[in-house]
DNA sequence: GCGATCAGAT
DNA sequence: CACATCTGATCGC
């Protein structure tokens, strides 16, 4: 949960993730994504008032973020207020104070933060330096050095502070199984039970929250059936994922919800009030995503648990892992980190300790040695400076080579004066305090939430429709391919029109994947970005011993397992309950049905999986990143084409593209910047 | 009666 | 576990 205050001690003006308490005199907001613990005061009557009596305080967010919210009517009075910016598109935005016209001009870079459909991060680069607020994310490791904006001249830009979700900055956490990896071991369960019968059904336990898209999609893509949830308006102008849901209850893969779906379960019935005709009881499992954490050392990853007969729990994970934390903060090495979450359990010393080896300051200048990039990039110190615990044998040292990118820098962006912008030279104290080696099954529940306001659903009682799942044995084949027509519901269903009609709208939809961005296709360890990272702790290890399994077979670690194992045909009857933690062990009976079936990777990798990166690439080749967009109130409908001519904050006006050049290039450098706008 | 806040539940 | 938020109770305006 965020316990960010809204405010960053470089730009004290705006407001970002909180907008109550002192963050109402702000001069402009931003929101990272739609999620509650983000939203505070957000719809305040303060706030409220304020905006009715100004002309200039804007609420900045991604296009996906603008449409989820005002898809909750309790934010409509912000619809005139909201500016939506692209992904990876620099905008000038000046702060104006409406009360003495003082100004303050920022370029707003905005970042995918990979946390659930429009999240992203906030790079603010103005006269107080660049500051990143990261919101809530899940980056993979690696993935940070991909993000052209956070680079200029070749280097990571010079940033003051970092902002950073720290939900998992706790060694403890040290690795998450990656996205795809999770999701691979979900398919594998979903599969090998819905190819039973139309009957066998499973019920996927998420809780209201944005974050699950991605689950979803895959999973409709991969077995061609739209998954069930309760509501989905909100997704109606993202076709993309709307053609993976539905809203009618004849499919076998459910993400439904209802007050008391767990006593709905135990009568074989799915919470949306499902059963089988004639009296044939649905088979179910449930499969609660949640978050499965793994310690330094553990090499073992089972993204899957059997929870008891017939409930599952899934790895899924909407923050960083500890390590991906901490790659990330490596790499940009900042001279400030801010937690902006304090783990239950910790104080805010606590993470602040945690996070001190990888400021700038704990980082050895001078004595800094490269990471070859054709993997990664981090830098590296021959001596550590802090505490330097005795695990460095952990990791492999690796030959010292100077960074490059991969990816083409900006061009022709002026070689920046050498003490303003520094490499990475972070040396990301390799070991830091990793004692905590967790045990394996570790999990908690992974429930983030959104804000739909528990659309009132009448459908509950319509329990009583008459299911037919016979056309489910037909359509198995996969429907929805491309998802550009949406798939059709089942014959009858009442949904059909209403779904047909929202999903193409046409009219400039938000682009949902460009903020969600998967894993890569390939595996964690096959991934050049990756490798790099892992191979420091991987080194000593097989060579692929952090891929997660489902099913994992026979391992050498494994013992526990197969100790377990008798408990997992165990039919407890209290299924729901917590029941004992079981790890599937390999002859689980289910996985013989379609143990050998392989997936075709490249499904899990759609278009809307690319990064951004690769999608923005070309037009970047005219050399450099400028001029920012400027940003000015007509340009509410922004999700469109930044491509042309946009006229600037309220009350300033466009600025020269010269001027702009100047202004970027100082800030790159890292100058002061003295406005000569004169309006004040 | 609404909002803010907290405990408890999920 | 440790998430994010919903519900309901209480308090203050």
């Amino acid at each position: 949960m965020s316990s960010f205050g809204g405010r960053m001690k470089e730009y004290p003006n705006i407001s970002l993730d909180r907008f109550d308490r002192d963050n109402l005199h702000a001069r402009a907001y931003f929101l990272s994504h739609c999620h509650k613990d983000h939203m505070k005061g957000l719809k305040g009557p303060l706030l409220k008032r304020k905006l009715k009596f100004s002309l200039t305080v804007k609420l900045y967010c991604s296009p996906v973020t603008k449409e989820l919210l005002l898809n909750n009517p309790k934010y409509g009075f912000w619809e005139d207020h909201i500016v939506a910016l692209e992904v990876d598109n620099p905008t000038q935005i000046s702060l104006v104070d409406e009360i003495t016209g003082e100004k303050e001009d920022i370029v707003v870079t905005l970042l995918p933060a990979g946390h659930c459909p429009g999240s992203v991060m906030f790079l603010i680069e103005g006269n107080q330096g660049t500051v990143l607020y990261t919101g809530d994310f899940r980056l993979a490791k690696g993935e940070v050095a991909r993000m052209e904006f956070l680079h200029s001249g070749g280097r990571v830009k010079d940033i003051q502070s970092v902002y950073v979700d720290t939900t998992f900055c706790d060694p403890s956490f040290f690795q998450i199984p990656s996205r795809e990896a999770c999701l691979n071991g979900i398919m594998e369960l979903v599969r090998d039970w819905i190819i039973q019968s139309p009957y066998h059904v499973v019920w996927f336990n998420c809780k209201a929250a944005y974050g699950y898209e991605y689950l979803f999609t895959n999973l409709s893509e991969e077995f061609g059936r739209q998954i069930h949830v309760k509501n989905m308006d909100m997704f109606r102008r993202m076709p993309e994922i709307l053609c993976h849901l539905t809203t009618d209850r004849m499919t076998q893969i459910h993400a439904c919800r209802h007050p008391k779906d767990e006593e709905f379960l135990r009568g074989s019935r799915l919470p949306c009030g499902s059963t089988a005709p004639n009296g044939t009881p649905l088979n179910i499992i449930s499969i609660k995503p949640s978050t499965m954490w793994f310690g330094e050392r553990t090499r073992k990853a089972n993204v899957v648990v059997k929870t008891g007969a017939s409930s599952y729990r899934a790895c899924f994970s909407f923050h960083s892992s500890y390590s991906e934390i901490e790659d990330f903060l490596s790499y940009i090495c900042p001279v400030n980190i801010y937690p902006n979450v304090i783990p239950l359990g910790r104080t805010l010393d606590n993470v602040k300790e945690i996070l001190k080896p990888l400021c700038r300051e704990h980082s050895r200048r001078g004595a800094i040695t490269y990471k070859p990039l054709g993997t990664l990039k981090r830098a590296k110190v021959e001596n550590t400076s802090v505490d330097s615990d005795s695990e460095d044998e952990l990791f492999e040292m690796e030959e010292v080579t100077p960074w490059r990118r991969k990816k083409p820098p900006p061009k022709r962006l002026k070689p920046l004066s050498p003490e303003k912008t520094e490499p990475p030279n972070c040396q990301e104290d390799l070991c830091l305090q990793l004692h905590t080696v967790q045990q394996n099954g570790n999990y908690i529940d992974c429930t983030e939430s959104n804000d739909d306001d528990e659309e009132e659903e009448e459908e509950g009682e319509s329990a009583t429709e008459k299911p037919c799942f016979d056309h489910l044995t037909k359509s198995s084949g996969g429907q929805n391919p491309a998802c550009s027509p949406p798939s059709e519901p089942a014959e009858g269903s009442v949904d059909q029109h209403k779904m047909v009609d929202v999903a193409c709208p046409e009219s400039e939809p938000p682009k949902w994947e460009a903020f969600f961005t998967a894993d890569p296709v390939l595996t964690d360890e096959g991934s050049e970005l990756e490798s790099s990272q892992n191979s420091r702790a991987l080194s000593a290890e097989r060579p692929s011993p952090w891929s997660p399994n489902l099913f994992s077979d026979s391992d050498d670690d494994s013992t526990h397992i197969s100790s377990q194992s008798t408990h997992v045909s165990d039919p407890g009857t209290d299924g729901l309950s917590q029941v004992d933690t079981v790890l599937l062990p390999p002859e689980e009976k289910i996985a013989e049905l379609q143990r050998n079936q392989q997936r075709d990777p490249h499904k899990a990798n759609h278009e809307g999986n690319h990064n951004n990166w690769d999608r923005d690439a070309g037009s970047l080749e005219d050399g450099n990143n400028f001029p920012p967009q400027t940003i000015s109130p007509e340009k509410s409908e922004s999700q469109m084409s930044s491509d042309f001519e946009i006229s600037s904050t309220p009350d300033s006006q466009v600025p020269k593209t010269e001027d702009l050049k100047d202004l970027y290039k100082k800030l790159a450098a890292g100058e002061a910047i003295v406005l000569n706008r004169g309006s004040q």
